[in-house]
DNA sequence: ATAGCGATGTTCT
DNA sequence: GAACATCGCTATA
């Protein structure tokens, strides 16, 4: 098992924050690019009435159901990518919604990518683009695929916040932001 | 700086 | 027919 393996498992709530400051590894038509993640959601299963899969399984969340490590990419008001990583055993639906990242690798290309140089990154939508995640990435896995979770978070605060663009279950705090430790602070 | 709105695939009523 | 785990453009301030 890979450090990275260990860090799934347990509730979606439970994993989602252990994600925060892991590099999002991106190989898609030879292009290597990568973020470090610093913004995710939690979404569970039956018991989460914001889940997609809240209604148990139909053709769009069948990868909700496969094992941790899955890849689950849904289209989003029928225009953006949105990508999702599982995080429980096979059976037990249950996603990760990758919702912001800092570029870190080729940023030439993800600015190409995106058209523009600022707001790369910043929302599940723009995350997807940036990485060229699209729907021929829905299953793959994490630990093999083109699109990858690797090496191990850097010190860093995890702030917890209502999840958004949701009109249930709005009241739990499973949205999860990921404030750098300082190296050094000069003021305090 | 904030508000409104159009685009549009899949699911749900 | 309506809602939706969004985004970028446009208008008004």
């Amino acid at each position: 098992m890979t450090s990275v393996e260990s860090l799934l498992g347990g509730e979606a709530f439970e994993a989602a924050p252990r994600l925060l400051g892991l590099r999002l590894v991106s190989d898609v038509d030879g292009e290597r690019t990568a973020v470090t993640l610093v913004e995710v959601e939690a979404y569970g299963g039956a018991d989460d009435p914001a889940s997609h899969a809240h209604r148990g399984p139909t053709a769009r969340n069948a990868a909700m159901y496969g094992p941790a490590g899955t890849l689950y990419v849904y289209r989003s008001y029928g225009i953006h990518w949105c990508a999702n990583v599982v995080c429980r055993p096979a059976g037990t639906p249950s996603a990760v919604l990758l919702r912001g990242g800092v570029v870190v690798d080729g940023g030439d290309v993800v600015r190409r990518r995106r058209g523009r140089s600022d707001h790369l990154c910043d929302g599940p939508g723009r995350l997807a683009q940036a990485l060229a995640i699209t729907g021929d990435h829905n299953g793959t896995s994490v630990f093999d695929g083109p699109l990858r979770i690797e090496g191990a978070a850097a010190p860093g605060v995890v702030v917890a916040t209502p999840r958004v663009g949701i009109t249930r279950a709005v009241e739990r705090p499973w949205r999860f932001i990921f404030v750098p430790e300082p190296v050094d602070n000069p003021r305090a």
